[in-house]
DNA sequence: CTCCCGTCTT
DNA sequence: AAGACGGGAG
């Protein structure tokens, strides 16, 4: 691995945690340390900007305050709540998580990441991030906001994979400061050495939305959230009859996604396409 | 148009 | 390794 000289450590840690002192953003994840808050943080953020978080974030805890709560909620209901943030599965996940939870930790979030890594919508990133942000821990998590500032700040090549960025991250994390060190390279990455202004592209794109597979995906599942005894088959195609995909994959799709469910009618009346219960 | 405190599936 | 997955802000 790239050997990184100690001045340029002591460097970046002083530019990133000065700047984080004098405009550091506050978010109310930011001020608990409890960690199934924090996962639901986490879980919300994961590629959608923090700012679109918040109101979806204090609703959720409201509502449901513990992995107890959650895990005894209809997913009607929680994907209603999820409403909005996007990527629906992750939602669902959450939920399923707190089953888990229950069910194998005694409904306490556990704090080690290789047993949080075994939770449904908890990978590499986030497995890290919850210990590091709830607890401190003197670990490095990379996401996309941290790999640009190593990448531009120690001169890394672009290419740089996730194993050698690990090891890099490690390096330049100031022991005891875990928790302060992350909120400020996530600050520092989003608001002064951004993705438009390095030109460092993120690792995962996507296709525009408008039109898209998923577009039409959302439609129908918003659809179906507000339409309480489900919609024929029938109904959604002649809902969507300019939709140019095919219907019926789309929601096989949305059904592993364990979003919806599909009953075939008795005597023939169709497929009845709801939330699944 | 790009991108956002990634993960899952194939 | 590549593709799929929401939705809105910049």
């Amino acid at each position: 691995m790239k050997r990184i000289p100690p001045d340029d450590i002591d460097m970046l840690q002083h530019k990133v945690l000065s700047f984080y002192r004098e405009h550091g953003r506050v978010y109310p994840w930011r001020k608990t340390t409890d960690r199934y808050a924090v996962m639901v943080s986490e879980i919300m953020l994961q590629q959608t900007q923090a700012d679109r978080v918040v109101g979806k974030y204090l609703a959720w805890m409201e509502r449901y305050p513990d992995p107890a709560s959650l895990a005894a909620s209809s997913l009607k209901e929680v994907l209603c709540l999820w409403s909005g943030l996007g990527y629906n599965a992750r939602g669902e996940r959450l939920q399923r998580a707190a089953d888990i939870i229950l069910r194998d930790f005694d409904g306490q979030v556990p704090g080690d990441p290789e047993l949080l890594m075994t939770l449904p919508g908890i990978g590499p990133y986030t497995s890290r991030s919850i210990p590091v942000f709830a607890d401190n821990m003197d670990i490095a998590a990379v996401d996309t906001n941290i790999r640009r500032i190593l990448i531009v700040e120690l001169g890394l090549d672009e290419s740089t994979g996730p194993k050698q960025l690990m090891d890099v991250a490690r390096a330049v994390l100031p022991a005891g400061r875990s928790r302060e060190w992350h909120n400020a390279l996530m600050d520092y990455g989003a608001l002064v050495l951004t993705a438009r202004r390095t030109g460092i592209r993120p690792v995962t794109r996507q296709s525009r939305f408008e039109g898209s597979r998923r577009w039409y995906r959302s439609r129908i599942l918003r659809d179906l959230l507000e339409h309480d005894g489900g919609m024929t088959t029938e109904e959604i195609s002649a809902r969507y009859a300019d939709c140019p995909y095919d219907l019926d994959g789309l929601l096989d799709e949305l059904e592993k996604d364990r979003l919806i469910e599909q009953e075939a009618l008795p005597d023939d009346g169709g497929v009845m396409v709801r939330v699944r219960a």
